[in-house]
DNA sequence: GTGGCACGTTTGTCATGACATTCTGATGTC
DNA sequence: GACATCAGAATGTCATGACAAACGTGCCAC
């Protein structure tokens, strides 16, 4: 049961040669030349096949047992798991899923403006209240229908974002190229009726039931970098969670 | 800014070294002795002044690290992070959630019973359609009043689930302690509208928002144990999830 | 005064070696 | 034939050593 993979290493490269036996054997498990349930080769002797010491090989490993792709059992080996895993535990935003997803997604910008903190969103991105902060609401469409709506609040100066880059991109993603890296996200996700306000932004009924998220999201350092309170059509969308316990 | 904390060691436990090390600064940090931003000694210092090695000691900073409580920066330092971080990563059910916020939760069985797995069920616990499943049906009441309503099934054998001890304990905790090791969970989160029969059994009126949650949770081997379809009342409750990225 | 460069500090990556722990399967005994 | 015991195999833990890469600071030149 033990599969021979062919792993190419490229010492010269600038990337990590554990991240690059990790990526190789997470792309034969995608491909299908690592079936779920077929045992790796045990570490030393993948070491030794491939020229690097045992801890590279249990760091590439480790990566994607954290990953949930495979699980080691002492005294047995490392094997690839039976259950498909779906891997959506990564910090996205709604456009990157949609666009992944093979949709198009559309943004309609209601408004961007730099207002003084109301003082539960000063508390929540950590800043003095009254601190200049960029508040902005927009409507996400897929498919032609308007799918949720969107309510932003960021530190002021975080980056350039305006009506433009708005309607052509994510906001993570614009985020993202600006420099800032988001580690950490609480979500709390809940559900209530919608408003005749929110109905009618969101082509449904007054009284529809509407999926609920706020979500504040903090960088390396753990400051706050973005406060969304969104709502979505729970009949058109639901949200995908994936937890791996260490 | 350097935090001189104290760390025992105990080296005759059968507790692995790096473990100790991480569970006593997430204590100190917890206990406020490393407040947020404050600057762990770098690690050569750190292994040297524990008599480890650094290895050792860049194991648990990286178990914290990837837990989100500290960061690290290349040539700056770890710190612990600024913001708080709600930890419920965890692999949790409804009854441990309730439990650890103080509340009393009280279970009625519905239904509990040995059926022949309809085809929708038996592909996502990855069994034959027919195979013998263990169907329940729960309510979770907390402080008096209905919160959700539990649909699970089962591969039969897994665990004695009686009608008793599951009045009396969460089905997670019950699994466990049979023994069984859950690893990953795939949650779907969405909402809709109470129906006539649901609304009676929560107390709701018709109409009212639901979540909804279908969960399938994996053990170790990649092996499906439980899958789940829940609905609670949006009004009494809301999920919590806290995302790291790495 | 300001910008660029060099330097020290700290984490990131990788190699080698050793012993402990746990699971599986085979062997042997009752 | 069934159960207990033992050996092999694999991962888990830990130590030591070395070099690379990135960040911040201070110095120096313009």
């Amino acid at each position: 049961m033990t599969a021979k993979l062919a792993i190419d290493l490229d010492r010269s490269s600038p990337v990590p040669l554990y991240f690059q036996v990790a990526e190789q054997i997470s792309e034969a498990i995608r491909s299908g030349d690592l079936p779920p349930g077929s045992r790796l080769d045990n570490e030393i002797m993948l070491a030794d096949r491939l020229g690097l010491s045992r801890p590279t090989i249990r760091q590439a490993i480790q990566y994607l047992v954290d990953k949930g792709l495979l699980v080691r059992k002492r005294g047995v080996g490392t094997q690839v798991v039976h259950g498909q895993v779906k891997r959506s535990v990564e910090l996205t935003s709604l456009y990157d899923d949609l666009r992944r997803a093979g949709q198009e997604p559309v943004t309609r910008v209601l408004a961007l403006e730099a207002v003084p903190a109301q003082e539960e969103v000063a508390a929540v991105l950590g800043l003095e209240p009254g601190a200049e902060v960029l508040r902005m609401e927009r409507i996400r469409y897929a498919a032609g229908e308007p799918l949720a709506l969107l309510h932003n609040w960021l530190p002021a100066g975080l980056a350039p974002l305006t009506a433009e880059n708005l309607s052509e991109r994510g906001l993570y993603e614009l985020l993202r190229s600006a420099g800032v890296r988001m580690r950490v996200a609480n979500q709390r996700i809940g559900a209530r009726a919608a408003t005749a306000v929110e109905a009618r932004l969101l082509d449904e009924r007054r009284g529809a039931p509407l999926l609920t998220m706020v979500r504040t999201a903090y960088d390396d350092q753990g400051r706050a970098v973005e406060h969304g309170s969104h709502i979505y059509r729970a009949s058109h969308y639901s949200l995908e969670v994936t937890l791996i316990e260490r």
